[in-house]
DNA sequence: CCAGTATAGTGTCCGCGAGACACTCTGTCA
DNA sequence: TGACAGAGTGTCTCGCGGACACTATACTGG
């Protein structure tokens, strides 16, 4: 049990250009140097698994307050040519609108990549970012995850292709409408965004109305 | 960083009596001491956490090849009085024909626990429990896992009284069996099971026969 | 031996959710 | 002012799941 160590590992997603993208630092030191990697780094002594990710997560993004959900801990011995490593690996979703403060404090270099288009990764990060995947996409059929990554103020355009661009593939219009009309979470606003041709109504999240 | 433990520890669930129960071992020495806790240990230098809880629940009761899944990851600074250790919590489930075996090396005290009836865990393991719980019930709606617990051969009265075991609350008999049937995963054979009253057939688990 | 009983086994109706599918409307821009 | 791009809107159908009740039969005990 000499040297064990500890890390936390976020998957940082956010829809940028149409296309679920994720966020990867160029790590500067062996091992792996000059290749991509999963933000993350060794937790504190006294801090919980959630506050070592949420602290990460602001280093990185400068953002708090996002939407972080504990994925699964990978413990290989050989995973880090370093020595034991064993990381607790969370993802995270951030809002479109609150991402220009991306590439913070430490990041040498950090960059959105879309999950399509990855370079390879450091150590097992491609196989941790699968999972994310798999567990983003999963939870989007039967949670409200999806609006994390959406402004305050919303059209249902957007909304959909936010849910396009994670699934990545393409959903029927008037069905997608129904199915998020009967979950009685948006509030239409008196609001209309002119940015397209025809303007679109803006929407709010907001908890069903109660009764 | 200095001295950070981490241990595996695995909730072994089975259907006994109608019910389903835990395991549990009685701790020996402080901290708790007397109390009960869910089975489990430090992970080895050279082992991944998978084949540390392999190894766990084959020291615990004697068997192997269960079903055994990772569950989430525990790690307040204060869990444990003794110092910093986040524990890796697996859960697992045990065919009620092989839990002849229990109480196997090490386990100073162990017995099985009606999940309805658990008492005061140590640590923080009822919140693990719990954890446990809720994913076993949500797994059993869209996988196979209820098989699991069965031994090789069984009625489908059997099978369902798995899942109501776990489930807590009473299914329909009809409905039951047609949604097992659609799964096109259980082989009848030409035995029958001459406990009751009226004989009922027996089932194998079998792989949908491939078109 | 027979009456009682406990468990095995079986089918229909209904409501909900989800997929397939096409047209009109309208503000903007050229 | 005409073309266009995106907004917005209903119906049919199918599969899944819940509610619901009776017959069949082997074993048991008197």
């Amino acid at each position: 049990m000499s040297d064990l160590r500890v890390t936390v590992d976020i998957v940082i997603f956010t829809v940028r250009d149409g296309a679920l993208q994720v966020l990867l630092v160029k790590r500067g030191v062996p091992p792996f140097a000059g290749q991509y990697a999963i933000p993350g780094g060794f937790i504190h002594a006294d801090e919980s698994l959630e506050a070592a990710a949420i602290r990460e997560l602001h280093e990185e993004t400068g953002v708090r307050n996002l939407f972080l959900e504990q994925l699964y801990s990978f413990g290989d011995p050989r995973r880090d040519p370093r020595g034991r490593v064993i990381t607790v690996a969370y993802y995270a979703l951030i809002a479109s609108d609150k991402l220009s403060v991306v590439a913070g404090a430490d990041a040498a270099e950090a960059g959105w990549f879309a999950v399509t288009k990855v370079p390879p990764l450091a150590f097992d990060h491609q196989q941790i970012l699968a999972c994310a995947l798999e567990r983003l996409r999963n939870k989007l059929e039967y949670t409200t995850v999806g609006f994390q990554l959406l402004p305050a103020k919303f059209t249902l355009g957007e909304l959909q292709s936010v849910y396009e661009a994670i699934l990545n593939r393409k959903l029927d219009k008037r069905n997608f409408r129904r199915k998020i009309a009967l979950l009685k979470i948006l509030k239409p606003l008196r609001q209309y965004q002119h940015t397209g041709r025809k303007p679109a109504q803006l929407h709010r999240f907001a908890a069903p109305t109660k009764s």
